[in-house]
DNA sequence: AGTAAAATTGTACTAAAGTATGAGTGGCAA
DNA sequence: TTGCCACTCATACTTTAGTACAATTTTACT
């Protein structure tokens, strides 16, 4: 069984609809008699009508349409970590003309490994990463070490 | 001057109407000439009407309805500078037992000073440089002076 | 095959950093 | 006032870092 007010509820519109068409055509049955002696009087009823129906339709329409939705777009500002997603500058690094050794040895230095360690690290003698050495700090222009993990923090060598 | 074509695309809706309706009551002009004869064709024409109508509302409607808005978060990744609005983490200082002393010589180190360079800075001897770094070796539990101050960073006792 | 840049290794030296130990000073709280 | 603690300084030593060469090997490209 349907439940008579559960019907009525939803089909509301339909039955307003319904109504209001029976109830207009009666008065304008009623008017016809009225009016129809008058010249363009069809032409009066049939803009009534028409206007009538329009803001019908349009009332419909805003009852029953889905809204449209507009996407605004907001842009929230989230402070992340520098060393994830860090990639390193490769503009600073080709300007400085700093090699991918260079830059190897520079990152090994910035995580605290002393000279022996990173030649350790990297298959190689203690004089090659001093030879390295030499040359990233004049290409950083620094004197230290700790200097060079500096700089190259600040220009986005490393992380 | 208004532009033509731009007045015709800003009234599009409106001129379409009027022009829709001006034909509509010509239609019927002469259909009422040929199906007047019938009964019950007004009835039907009103109905043709009223259903013609209904349906411009609801275009005119769904047209002109202003769209609702939804707002979309979208978050932007942003690399704040570590050095603006640092303060060192006081909990982890007093964990480890740091001296403000020891703190201070911390960021010079940081910053690439040799000890020969902080004991300038502070107006004090190499030596007291050098034994305020073996402690501060000691708490921080590293070797060299490169690894205190990476973990200093991460512990963000320093900027 | 020739060449330029990058990477490698070495020696010899100096400078700086780090270790170990001892000790003096001033402030501050039990 | 006494003892703790932060800070200071010094000496002697070892280790690591950095400098200044010179030289060879790899790699990539013409």
């Amino acid at each position: 069984m349907i439940n008579k007010s559960t019907f009525f509820k939803k089909h509301k519109a339909t039955i307003l609809y319904g109504v209001s068409l029976a109830v207009l055509l009666f008065v304008l049955k009623w008017l016809e008699l009225r009016f129809l002696i008058f010249d363009h009087a069809l032409e009066i009823y049939i803009g009534a009508i028409a206007l009538l129906f329009t803001g019908l339709g349009i009332w419909l329409a805003l009852k029953l349409a889905k809204p449209k939705v507009e996407m605004v777009v907001v842009e929230k500002q989230v402070y992340v970590d520098r060393t994830e997603n860090f990639t390193p500058d490769t503009t600073q690094l080709a300007a400085l003309e700093i090699t991918n050794r260079e830059l190897e040895i520079l990152n090994l230095m910035a995580q605290g490994y002393s000279n022996q360690e990173i030649a350790d690290t990297l298959f190689v003698s203690l004089s090659t990463i001093k030879t390295h050495n030499q040359n990233l700090f004049t290409k950083l222009a620094v004197k230290r070490r700790t200097q060079a993990v500096e700089i190259a923090k600040r220009l986005n060598l490393i992380a």
